[in-house]
RNA sequence: GGAGAGAUACCCAAGUGGUUAAGGGGCUCCCCUGCUAAGGGAGUAGAUCGAGAAAUCGGUGCGAGGGUUCGAAUCCCUCUCUCUCCGCCA
């Protein structure tokens, strides 16, 4: 959600930005909100107009009816009756305008940075670096779920009879490996200086409609029957949500936070729940970072966050590479992202793991978080990014570690919370 | 789940339809005072939108949203949250 100040000023870079994402169908929208928002100051105008004349006339009103000149209280409510019609339909005018120029705000994207590539779909992002050898063993690697039922670690079956197509149990050494990479993870953070919340699973419908459009919603959330709660979709919701109508103090900038919570996602869109497996599931869990920090700072926190997550996977021996989000497969609120890939040995490609993205201020003025500054109140920047998620991100740790016997390497980091194990087998 | 009480500024708190939302604490500034004190005075309703080059003016705002009224912190309806008690519970 941009500044409509911005827009008034200079519809030229609001355009050029709708251009670079190749949404021209939206151009006229801008046009339209600067002369829906004309019009709204003009109603605007002529109705505090009135409400300043009926204020004024009331307290005249107080006073007559005070020293008992009721007659003239009389005559001085009818002149406040006289413009009542007249400042309702102008109420009326302002909240459609309003109504309909938020709807349009909501719709232009946000302007992206100046190093954004550009380009019409994921097709044109670009690959930025790749940090490890993406190694491919003489053996041949087998489907996740394979891998996973030979080590005992996954019923995908009964999960479909108790819940249906999207759902697993994990059961034995992958399930502990799913919770040793989660506490894993989460000690990461903290040790990097980040502070670690378990934030609310469910959340109310007034946040919900704060951190995403009505599409997505649709698209993503579980609602609980009979209360108005859902069921997040990703710790953020939450974390940013918590900030929503507030001020915060400057000096308390950057936030820098690291929540986990499960994440449930209806999966609705493109895509749908197509594969066996735990790679596009309803149900998971996810270590996040979170940044709210002054504007000058954002850039460097990105760099920062995703670089934390190729560390991450490269201290599990996964090869990554980062591809950059070029501007047409830029969501509209973000100013810039990132996706963090792991190396698949078995289909010989990278796959998404994680993103990055600076929401710029975006997100903040939606929401109302500001920040009390010396020279006034300005919108901080919002950062988000994936550490890891697993059970999908078992499937490049599995393949990466697979030995040719069938058993898994356990690396360093993680045999802490492993019992010491080096490796798991399929008869362990 | 049941019963009751409450939500007003940085904090406490008064305010049951009418001119400018009391008062106290705290904080900021000034005065007085040779010493961690005490006293006197002034300021202190955040936030947000609009008009204006600016000074400034106006609208909204007393948990949220509606309603009644010329006028609502105050009356009515719906909702949220907090506290106390009872019940249930990992």
């Amino acid at each position: 959600m941009i500044d409509i100040k911005l827009l008034r000023a200079n519809p030229e870079i609001v355009k050029e930005n709708i251009r670079k994402k190749f949404q021209d169908e939206k151009l006229p929208l801008v046009d339209e909100v600067i002369s829906l928002d004309q019009e709204y100051r003009n109603a605007k105008s002529r109705a505090d107009f009135l409400r300043s004349r009926r204020n004024s006339i009331s307290k005249e009103i107080g006073a007559l009816m005070a020293k008992g000149l009721k007659d003239q209280a009389i005559e001085a409510k009818k002149e406040v009756e006289a413009m009542a019609e007249e400042l309702e339909s102008l109420k009326e005018l302002e909240d459609k305008l309003s109504k309909r120029i938020n709807e349009i705000m909501l719709v232009i994207p946000n302007i992206i940075d100046e190093s954004v590539p550009i380009g019409r779909d994921d097709s044109e992002n670009v690959e930025i670096e790749r940090i490890g050898e993406p190694y491919v063993p003489d053996f041949e690697i087998p489907y996740h779920v394979e891998i996973m039922e030979k080590l005992k670690g996954i019923d995908i079956d009964s999960a479909r009879k108790t819940s249906g197509n999207g759902f697993y149990y994990l059961c034995g050494d992958i399930a502990r490996l799913h919770s040793a990479i989660l506490t894993y993870a989460r000690d990461f953070m903290i040790d990097k200086g980040f502070t670690y919340y378990i934030p609310p699973f469910m959340i109310r419908s007034a946040v919900v409609n704060g951190v995403m459009s009505f599409t997505e919603m649709e698209n993503m959330m579980y609602k609980i029957e009979g209360e108005d709660l859902y069921l997040i979709g990703t710790s953020e919701h939450s974390m940013i949500g918590k900030f929503i109508d507030s001020i915060l103090s400057e000096d308390e900038l950057p936030y820098k936070l690291t929540s986990y919570s499960p994440c449930f996602r209806k999966e609705v869109g493109a895509h749908g729940i197509e594969e066996r497996g735990v790679y596009r599931i309803h149900q998971f869990e996810k270590q996040e970072m979170i940044i709210v920090c002054k504007p000058e700072e954002s850039m460097k926190w990105f760099k920062t966050l995703y670089n934390l997550t190729v560390e991450f996977f490269r201290s599990l021996d996964i090869p990554v590479r980062v591809i950059e989000c070029c501007s047409g497969d830029l969501a509209d609120l973000k100013v810039k992202s990132v996706d963090v890939e792991a190396w698949s040995p078995r289909q010989k490609k990278y796959f998404e793991v994680g993103s990055c993205s600076n929401l710029g201020e975006a997100q903040a003025r939606r929401l109302g978080i500001r920040v009390k500054g010396k020279d006034g109140n300005y919108y901080p920047h919002t950062l988000n990014n994936t550490v890891v998620a697993p059970p999908r991100m078992l499937i490049a740790f599995l393949e990466n570690n697979l030995n040719a016997d069938g058993s898994v390497r356990i690396p360093k980091p993680l045999r802490v919370y492993m019992g010491m194990k080096e490796k798991i087998e399929p008869n362990g």
